[in-house]
DNA sequence: CAATAAAGATACCAACATGGTATCATATAT
DNA sequence: ATATATGATACCATGTTGGTATCTTTATTG
């Protein structure tokens, strides 16, 4: 899967903050997307170490936008999440082919990654708000 | 990741029954590839039920390929191995999303998955004999 | 016709990744 | 001071996958 369930539900968070515009709790978030309370807090933790929001505490408090929605690339919150995009991996795991160089295989899988990297990277949040107008807001569970 | 584990064990096996172009038992198979034997045995008994194999029991058997490496194709053998290629499933896993037609992620991710999909349907053993020639020689596990 | 050598079937186990929870510490507004 | 928010971190639960074990069935061969 290339988009795991902590990077949708972080799209889903950053969405609702650049709608907003203004500083927003957790408790806020937790209520309007339908997402697990701790794990929100978790996913929107990563994104404050990972510069995408600034957090407020105290009452009143929460999480604020720091870039503009143009600015949030998918591949970026990918890699926050699920580390970097990655296809093409030698089926032994940690530990390195010696043949990586000259595999067929390793080739054109990387040729798939490749692609698949650069159609990511060029979507960014502001497309995702625009394009598709009901992400986020599926309430069928 | 797009190549699992057994898809690649079943890839070496296939390899070296194709240029052995006899029967092949197990025991030679997990010899020469360095595959833990219990897991070959499963798998070969899969490609067995895939049609990709015939298998002869009793003294002498083993397994000898039914189709030519030109026409046992990736995407076969991802399908029998590891399921249907996919990588836009939406992350509410099982149940469907009611905007999946409409999602602009989704459709975004299904271009990526169409072309994975094109380009692994392309490639057949025999190219991945041909094109790696040291394809499952890692014997630097 | 035994004994043996193979595969068929199937249930089980272990390690890992991921989704999700809980707890305690720290900062801030009132 | 107290309530309300996040920071940090450790923990738990579930599912998938790689891997094992066991028992049955079939065929060769002496
Ligand atoms: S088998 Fe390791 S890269 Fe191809
Ligand atoms: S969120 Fe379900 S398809 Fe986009």
């Amino acid at each position: 899967m290339l988009i795991a369930r902590s990077t949708d539900y972080a799209i889903r968070a950053l969405k609702y903050l650049a709608e907003s515009g203004e500083e927003v709790a957790v408790s806020e978030l937790t209520q309007k997307l339908k997402i697990p309370w701790p794990f929100m807090r978790k996913i929107m933790q990563l994104l404050g170490r990972g510069g995408f929001v600034a957090s407020k505490k105290g009452p009143g408090g929460g999480f604020i936008l720091l870039k503009k929605p143009e600015e949030i690339y998918l591949t970026e919150l990918i890699k926050l999440f699920q580390g970097p995009v990655c296809l093409n991996e030698c089926v032994f795991k940690k530990k390195v082919c010696a043949n990586k160089r000259t595999c067929y295989l390793s080739k054109k899988l990387g040729e798939i990654e490749e692609y698949a990297y650069l159609v990511l990277s060029r979507i960014n949040l502001k497309e995702i708000m625009e394009g598709g107008r009901n992400y986020g807001k599926t309430e069928n569970n």
